[in-house]
DNA sequence: CTTGACCCCGGACCGAGGTACGGGCCGTAG
DNA sequence: CTACGGCCCGTACCTCGGTCCGGGGTCAAG
């Protein structure tokens, strides 16, 4: 319950003060109160919400996402649906890229293997068809 | 061994203008002859290394590498140490962020099998130790 | 009361890899 | 000859997620 400044809510969170305050400009964070002087006086929600988005940026979110994510309706709650469907377009944008990442691996691998035995190849990246 | 001017070079290689002259700044392509006018004039040899710089990106190497992968010695010979080096390093990249991937899918994964429920975890994204 | 750490703000900057713009010359088909 | 498309150049702009800067006000310890 403690009334947080920027710099203690950054250090708590293990962000940079900057980055509260462009979170706040973007949108994801709430402007909080502020004292007569005009510091800013976060509470334990913001800590919160700090440590939410650091969890869906480990999973890959965007921070527009993530704002999505956060949003709420008039009563407070949070969609359920919104979450099930970004989180599982997340998951299918994963798995592309784990697709993609295993063909560039196949790749390497015959590249450094080619090389490997002194090939002419390696100096030259052979092409085998590439979609991109 | 036709002589290509810069669109009919983009073209062929699949890329824009703006980028042949791009990578003519980064030293990725040589600065090639001027007609008295001062249009560039390319050959297959160009149009070989755009194609080369092409395959080279799509296996994820950043357009540095690729500048030093495409850098020859007095003899005019690419050096298969520096590609294996590179290319190493990269598939170790690969390899990397395939495993984060990994472990990032497996939390979407169950992040969706718990919200499907209806669970209120959904609406939380549960921590899980993230070391980021 | 002073000093140093903290906070305020708007705006500039980073890196990667381009893309777009604007003013002006060139080249060729009709 | 003229119009239109292609080329020249330098510079600005884009995305993404911050990070830094400079000038100025504030708070707590000594």
């Amino acid at each position: 319950m403690g009334a947080l400044t920027i710099g203690r809510l950054a250090d708590a969170a293990g962000v940079n003060v900057e980055t509260v305050r462009y979170y706040e400009r973007r949108g994801l964070l709430v402007p909080p109160p502020r004292t007569a002087s005009g510091y800013r006086q976060y509470g334990d929600a913001d800590l919160w919400r700090l440590a939410f988005i650091r969890r869906a940026k480990a999973l890959g979110f965007t921070l527009a996402e993530i704002s999505s994510l956060l949003e709420t309706d008039a009563t407070g709650a949070r969609s359920a649906e919104r979450v099930l469907a970004t989180a599982s377009a997340r998951l299918a944008a994963v798995e592309q890229q784990m697709d993609d990442l295993d063909r560039v691996r196949a790749r390497l691998r015959s590249l450094l293997a080619t090389c490997e035995q002194g090939g002419d190849d390696c100096t030259s990246l052979r092409p085998e068809p590439v979609s991109t």
